[in-house]
DNA sequence: TTGAAAGCGCTACCAC
DNA sequence: GTGGTAGCGCTTTCAA
């Protein structure tokens, strides 16, 4: 592969007799420059095999077309389905998403947000809404519009389109209630780093202990449990302590997977011997035997919504309009597992 | 949130009285400024809430530590784990992977090469080896390294980093053989879009044949099926069809998660009647009940290798070196789910 | 509709 | 160790 000087623009004026800034207005849907002229240019350019470089148009126009968006995990399938609603949602204004995941922690989220404003986004989505001071502080002085999504914090830095993973937890309880159930316990939620996980937990050991029931069948640990191997080891060991145990809701659908798993290994039935609601609303929850009750928030519908914040907070010249706060409903999908 | 321009090095210079050709050097690692003069410079730079514009010291420097990565699906824990991979194996060397994914679609494989070129990537990783022609030509006059990955290319572009997916087809082929089975089928792997997954059924199919047995057992779609869901769907056709089947290889441990399930609710016994495989080693596959036999290439370990090729491939300055051709193993996971 | 000049914020290069 | 100059490739602004 010779390695030939990347043309630029000049190439590209040269070969036509136009001006550079000819070429660059022809290059955009921009108007103002005959078609003529302008098939004449595209034309030089594919022959060229010209590219457009987006570093020294965004330096220019002080417009990168990106935008910046901070997630815990790539690894996580409703992350995933907000990322593509948000891409989706955002293709047609010339917006592309610049990804950075923070393995659910709080340290490594503050250096990325500083990494990814050094590539001037123009706006920045980030998921929760706990951050460390320094992050907070480079995120308000970012000077873009800032959206916090995945959760309803107290005091938003911005933007928000989330929900809250307290009143999650709560519905569950409340469900697992009503179906008759009253040894409950909850797998996962540590408060340092799967926030909200914890958030959730919290919702629900109110609720069961407004119920007038016992709270201490809580498994957590250091680690964020959201995974089917946690879930299951999870389980083990709360059923080693509280053999009687009727009903967990775990963290998320894939630990709950885990822990049906060891119920089922231990020869329990479910939801006779014992019922197992998740969060997330996962493929799994609905593919596995028996299909797992779980909350829903729309994953994708999360990243779409954020899109448009963004769209017309960005169109807002004006910066008139108060930050938007958008409230997602946690729905309940009963399934299976929870109800006999 | 009151709009101020945004800091730049001639500010931090002004404040300390630099000039702002000092403060890039003490910015940077780059050496060459007293400690003294750094520390006051970085002080400064705090002070004033300074961050670096990349887009601007990208356009200089020629290097805007962007690596350019296209996946087919963002929703694939296969892929995202050779994205982290990716991510890891490059956090110290100033690289900051750029994301891209064509939800298996050539053409948008080819719309978004074209846009991710635009940000002038110093290496370009692409998921598979079959491009459109117009993406080969881009890809080519790039003028910057270019890894495929998760195959191994008749023609490669530049270096590689995957494995044959036929072959992996055919390990599994002949596991079911060897444990007895003969009337087995296959499900997914559609040759337009999921080409990876054909390739896997290609193998596949061969195997079987080669060993006498009928290959009618096929069952595939217009649409790649890797989803629970559409295993479930495809493995009732299935069994509608032929009943007898005693050994089903899925494009995907997680359409071979469905299909089991399809089995279950069919009342077989798995692997006594049927037999079920998958691919990918996904969570799933070491989770479900049966566990599933697999086959694993590394997901991670592919992400991994691909820095290294990029890192090694930047570092060579006179390009004296061949392109890297590294071939993954395939390693044959045996489960339950074969293995009565 | 087109062009010339200026400059976005930074770094390469060469002086000192 | 530090600074001046030039310029990366584009777009903005103003003029014709």
């Amino acid at each position: 592969m010779p390695k030939i000087k990347t043309p630029t623009m000049s190439d590209v004026a040269r070969l036509t007799g136009f001006s550079s800034m000819t070429v660059s207005r022809a290059l955009r849907a921009d108007t103002s420059t005959s078609d003529e002229t302008r098939i004449k240019i595209l034309d030089a350019a594919d022959k060229l095999g010209y590219v457009l470089d987006g570093t020294a148009a965004g330096l220019s126009s002080r417009k990168t077309g990106f935008v910046a968006v901070i997630i815990p995990s790539i690894n996580n399938a409703n992350f995933a389905f907000t990322v593509r609603g948000l891409t989706e949602g955002l293709r047609n204004s010339g917006l592309q998403v610049l990804l950075g995941y923070t393995d659910y922690k709080m340290d490594e989220e503050e250096r990325l947000v500083k990494t990814l404003l050094t590539r001037r986004p123009e706006a920045l989505v980030i998921t929760g809404g706990v951050h460390t001071e320094r992050c907070r502080q480079y995120l308000y002085s970012s000077g873009v519009p800032i959206v916090e999504m995945w959760d309803s914090p107290p005091s938003p830095i911005d933007h928000v389109v989330g929900f809250s993973n307290a009143r999650a937890g709560r519905i569950m309880a409340r469900h697992l209630y009503d179906q008759g159930y009253r040894k409950i316990g909850f797998i996962g939620g540590d408060t340092d780093s799967d926030i909200r996980g914890a958030d959730r937990r919290r919702g629900f050991v109110e609720t069961i202990s407004d119920f007038g029931l016992g709270t201490d069948r809580l498994w957590q640990s250091d680690q964020p449990v959201l995974t089917m191997a946690g879930g299951a080891k999870a389980m083990h060991e709360l059923l080693d302590q509280y053999p009687d145990t009727d009903a967990v809701m775990c963290a998320s659908d894939l630990s709950a997977f885990g822990a049906m798993m060891t119920c089922q290994k231990r020869g329990l039935t479910i939801p006779d011997d014992i019922a197992i609601a998740g969060f997330g609303a996962y493929d799994i929850s609905a593919n596995a035997l028996p299909e797992i009750t779980t909350i829903d928030v729309g994953a994708r519908g999360i990243g779409t919504q954020v899109a448009e914040v963004i769209k017309s907070s960005l169109a807002d010249k004006t910066h008139s309009k108060d930050p938007a706060n958008i409230d997602i409903p946690t729905r309940l999908i009963v399934r299976k597992s929870t109800a006999g």
